[in-house]
Formats: C-alpha cells, sequence, structure tokens
DNA sequence: CCTCGATAGGTAGGCCACCAACATATTGGG
DNA sequence: CCCAATATGTTGGTGGCCTACCTATCGAGG
C-alpha cells in the first residue's frame, strides 16, 4: 500500500491508537502496524511532528517518563482529543461514504425481467 | 470535506464514473458531484491535467465530439482501463479496511464472566 | 571492551498531487 | 449587450507525508 494514502487520516489514526491507552512515540508505530495488520508503517519523520503538532493543539499531553535510563514521551488523550477523535471517526465515515458511493455505485434496478443489461 | 482528500483515489473516481458510459470532462464533475450526494466538488484545474496523465497511460481514449457548434473531448475506459479500475476498487477496500481497523478497532471482548483474550 | 541490532526520539529538505486563479470560447436568456 | 451556464484548459502555490540523516541507550555476542 501506498503510504502516502494515510495522507489526511493521519491524525485519526495517532488519536484512535491513544485512545485505549497512552503510548510513546515508538510504540505508536508498532501500534498501528499491529491494529492495520501490517499494512501501515508509519516513520518515525511523519509521527514525530504531527504528535508535536496534536499536542499544541491540546488534543494530546506529553509526559516523560523513564525506563531504565531511557527516556520515553508518553502521549496521552486530553479529552478534546476525544472529542476530535469522535469528529474524525464521523468524518471517515462520510469520506468513505462518499467515495464509495463513486466508485461502487448501487446498481440502477438491475431489472430482474428486463430486456436485460 | 476537504477536497484535498480525495487524494490518491482521483484515478479510480475518474475511470469509474466512465465505466457505464463515455462522458466529457465537464460531465465527469457533475457526475462525480451526484454521485458522492454533492459531498465531491473536483475543480477543472484537478481532472482535465488527470485525464490527460490516464490517456496517455492508455486507460482512457478521448474523441472530439460536436454538440452543436460546441466541442466537446469525449473520454471512455479503455480495456486496460477497466482493469486499472477493479485494482483501485481492491486497492481501496484493502486502504479502508486498514485505516478502519486502527480507528475503529474491534473490541477486544468486553466479556461477561470469562479471563478473555 | 567493542560492535551491532533493537529501542527511542528527533530534524531538514524534497516531492507531488491537488487547489485556486486565471484564460478562452460558445450558447441562450433578460 | 451583458451575464450565467457550459466547456476546456494552464500556471503557480501549498501542504503533508517521505527520505535521509542524526543522536542516544540497552542487551547480546564476539
Amino acid at each position: 500500500m501506498r503510504q502516502d494514502a494515510v495522507r489526511g487520516h493521519l491524525d485519526g489514526l495517532l488519536l484512535a491508537v491513544l485512545e485505549p491507552a497512552p503510548l510513546h512515540g515508538y510504540a505508536i508505530i508498532t501500534a498501528v502496524q499491529q491494529r492495520s495488520g501490517g499494512a501501515l508503517e508509519l516513520r518515525t519523520g511523519t509521527i514525530y511532528p504531527a504528535l508535536n503538532r496534536l499536542e499544541r493543539l491540546g488534543l494530546l499531553r506529553s509526559t516523560w517518563e523513564a525506563e531504565g535510563g531511557r527516556k520515553r514521551r508518553c502521549y496521552a488523550l486530553t479529552e478534546a482529543g476525544a472529542r476530535f477523535l469522535a469528529d474524525e471517526r464521523t468524518a471517515w465515515q462520510d469520506f468513505t461514504a462518499a467515495i464509495g458511493s463513486v466508485l461502487n455505485p448501487v446498481a440502477p434496478h438491475p431489472h430482474p425481467h428486463g430486456q436485460g443489461a
């Protein structure tokens, strides 16, 4: 799959994987990969700027945690983030419905006994 | 809806509306608009370059037709175009499945009485 | 001890598909 | 005559994701 295809839907993906529990960046990548059955492989250059942006927007909140001597930046969904995620889910459904109805239109009456297709 | 959202799916949309019958550019715009229930409004600056590209790729074939004194360039799906459209439909399903499974994961069994999972 | 792969976080620059704006021409109604 | 709708295109800009790169820690193996 073209990785570029996530364009416009990245924010929703990030917020969605953070919904059950906070995660750090590296874990977000693997979570998206696993949830999508390996289809989506986000890059660090993609998610870190996005996570910063989402935090600036108040949709995420990050805290530094120490796992051993290693530092992790853990991202958690805020209430605004949860609301935004709900909107993104609605937008996603509208989007797929729109594209889908063009790509696979409902057949205009296949006509059981007409002078056929 | 962000028009930009069609990014990466435009080719499929164009081929799909040309599947039932050939259309000229202006009619393609209105066809996509109608089929999507008004959600998708493509611009001339979007579709004309795309149509030219698809013709160069051999997925479309165009013919100039005269409606009165007015000239129309009519685009028709080629066999290669029909095959490409089939691939695009498959890719669309894979894409929505991937994003969808991240955005709306199957709930891991709230489970009334088991130590599930 | 040193190296290497996995883990972890991050920046800089490039690409390209789509968009906004513009240009042109015909037809028909007010 | 002028304007809106129909009809086809081009040019330049933008923005979001990717490629490539950099730093650093930890554990395993040589």
